[in-house]
DNA sequence: AGCTAATGTAGGCAGTGTCAACATGATTTG
DNA sequence: CAAATCATGTTGACACTGCCTACATTAGCT
């Protein structure tokens, strides 16, 4: 391979990564797309050909975002070493709490208004399997008892709003 | 008055208002400065006379949010009719949310990274003094015997995290 | 009435997202 | 293996943006 080829190689990843980058370092209003460009050392329009624009790179970003909130979460349920479905909620909520913060860039990509104005099919699906998970532990706490009466969606959405308000 | 005056006449509020209508119909990404202008009826770089730059005029309308979101808190808690200062603090969350939902432009400005990243300092006084009207409540509910162990800043913390995050 | 500061305008500059036309290289196919 | 096809990268262009400077108009004060 020479030392400067004329294909990247993988360049949808690439982009992936520096956007990240450039986000926690400048924010995420900083972002454009020729810098992204720029700095890997391809043409201004080269990421033109692996998102269609700069909305589904974000989208993109976001749902990378989600499938590693939920394998955060589920981790840390499960080494939590109890059964106890409370104690198991509690784990994952103090664990996508410390995903949130230790990766700001897809976090604030998650809650960016224009990524979720309207979202990508790829985009739902990384939502509803995070949501998915998420509310099956809340059912298992309110087989235990707690907040039995409330309605499921009402409390997972309230659920979620702990960690994710103090996140912001 | 003739018809068509040379100068506006309260252009400062006009864009604050056409702002924040933009920001409805076309989400928070999509507000630029010409567009302000040119609906208006200004020329395009009239709104520069009034707000130093766009980040200035976000955070305009951000400092605008936090004084609404704590009239609304206050009267909701006012407005409970209970003394009751854990009934008080359950209405001003709800009226917080409320107040949210009704007003998601502003809500949006509030929680924009560009506007968060450094707070001018009428922005930030905005900000302390919603923060002192809820946290003087929040001392209330400890006196009364709630989570009266839990460090202060903590417990506003998270608090303030449930509406919010239901909000988003 | 005249001066000064505030407010609005016109034009320009660098930067951005997106598009179309073209170049290069990888992959499939006869 | 040669050729055709497709994916990937480049170049140049366009309209738009934020912001700046120079200039025009008006309001307010003395």
């Amino acid at each position: 391979m020479p030392l400067t080829t004329y294909h990247h190689g993988n360049l949808s990843e690439a982009i992936l990564i520096k956007a990240a980058e450039i986000i926690d370092e400048q924010g995420i209003e900083a972002l454009s797309l020729r810098a992204i460009a720029r700095e890997i050392g391809v043409s201004h329009s080269a990421p033109n050909r692996h998102f269609a624009n700069k909305k589904a790179l974000l989208q993109a970003l976001a749902a990378k975002g989600w499938q590693e909130a939920r394998d955060a979460t589920l981790i840390a349920a499960d080494q939590c070493g109890s059964g106890n479905p409370h104690s198991r909620l509690n784990a994952m909520g103090r664990g996508y709490l410390r995903w949130a913060l230790n990766n700001r860039a897809l976090f604030r990509a998650i809650y960016h208004p224009d990524v979720s104005r309207q979202a990508s099919a790829k985009l739902r699906t990384a939502v509803e399997k995070f949501a998915d998970s998420v509310q099956r532990e809340i059912k298992a706490t309110q087989l235990d008892g707690r907040h039995a009466n409330v309605p499921l969606p009402v409390l997972t959405l309230f659920t979620n709003a702990v960690p994710t308000g103090a996140a912001m």
